[in-house]
DNA sequence: CGTCTCCTTGAAGGCGATCAAGTTCAGTGG
DNA sequence: CCACTGAACTTGATCGCCTTCAAGGAGACG
């Protein structure tokens, strides 16, 4: 159970139960708190267990990007297996929860359990993807569209763990979205209130319903052609 | 020598050995030409040997986004390794050569060879980091500030290979160079052309000279406060 | 009830896109 | 050898999207 929302890999059962043993510690983390901070030893990485994360990149100058929304059954902490530091800072956006995948007990592990290095490579293909996802919003889309396709794709993140497709709240400030999207929070307001006006969704603060979702991923310009 | 090129990661000598096995396999890309497509099933990740490719992503309706400019030493692929299918094209902008690493074949040769699995990870996170940083370059750089952390990107990474840092030829058109910042070709070419009129490069075609390193840091705004 | 944070909305301006000619240069064939 | 051709690049003029600046509104919490 642990196991299924930590690593949630399709392995064998027994496999499961060793992985268990593995993923034992937890980790809580108070709403706004760090989970990790640039620069911190990075031994381990995390499996979100409830709540939800932001990881930020920070550079010399102090400005910050936003890289990701991070909910449970995802992992956070890959980007650090470069240098065994850190390169980004963890925050949860809500009271949350991890468990801790340490990196050196998991290569003792998976010498009983192969499988256990293909999950985990899996793991980090998913997240360059999602990374590369990100660039193609950044890099082609215009605003409507980058908003259209993260409220989509967070949409579709939580159907996936059963909560409603339609009806959510949204964790993060709009600040933090037009970091995330690489717009200003006066624009990411504009366009929930245009979107709203437009019959698409209802916007009440965080309270997000999509009334129009094929608008929506027509909004989104990457449903034709 | 061979793995050096493909993995360069810093091996005890006779683990080298076993990898030359692994990688014996090399296959020539002529330039414009693919090594491997969308949808293209992938069974392996490349090392460059020679050369230089682009990886771009395509959405359902043709829109292009290139997430990276790869030489010699840097791997290419390791983002269809989530569902064995390619999820990006990988194209030659020179003739080139990559030797072929067959990740089945690696997780045999890891279980005698443990830290190979070390360095696959830490290439993968490696890849993280990297569209990371474009990600920070897309979301909250200038134009002006993209293009010239492009420059020294590729400086020092031309550097690394033992190339100057400081003169080089660009492998890539304006329009890559600009399809790969998130902007358009015209404005690339009118940043070159204003960075030479201010002294910071020449520049002819696609043959690029560095005059003054600090002023283009200070450009690309990522040096100080 | 005051204060603080987050959010909304308006007005003005700038940066990069778009549209539109020219220019350079490598390759091709007369 | 040189004109022809097409792709890549440069440069200019205009436009529009998003940012910036500014002010006000909505909740949360002491």
């Amino acid at each position: 159970m642990l196991s299924e929302i930590c690593l949630p890999l399709g392995m064998a059962r027994h496999d499961v139960a060793k992985l268990d043993e593995l993923i034992k510690e937890r980790i809580r983390i108070p709403k706004g708190s760090a989970l990790f901070h640039l620069g911190d030893k990075a031994e381990a990485v995390f499996g979100i267990r409830s709540g939800s994360l932001k990881t930020q990149l920070e550079d010399a100058g102090g400005q910050v990007q936003i890289t990701g929304f991070l909910l449970p059954g995802e992992i956070i902490g890959m980007d650090g297996l470069l240098e065994n530091r850190q390169v980004s800072h963890a925050i949860a956006l809500e009271d949350s929860e991890v468990c801790v995948i340490r990196i050196d007990e998991m290569d003792q592990l998976s010498q009983h359990i192969p499988v256990l290095h293909q999950q985990l490579r899996r793991l980090m293909s998913k997240e360059i993807n999602r990374s590369h996802q990100l660039v193609m919003s950044l890099g082609s889309l215009r605003s409507e569209q980058r908003l259209a396709a993260f409220l989509i794709n967070l949409s579709q993140r939580l159907a996936t763990l059963g909560y409603s497709s339609s009806e959510f709240v949204l964790r993060m400030s709009r600040e933090e979205i037009g970091n995330y999207l690489g717009l200003t929070l006066e624009t990411v307001s504009r366009l929930f209130s245009r979107f709203a006006r437009e019959g698409v969704l209802h916007i009440q603060q965080r309270q997000v319903h999509i009334v129009d979702m094929p608008t929506l991923r027509t909004l989104a310009g990457t449903d034709c052609g």
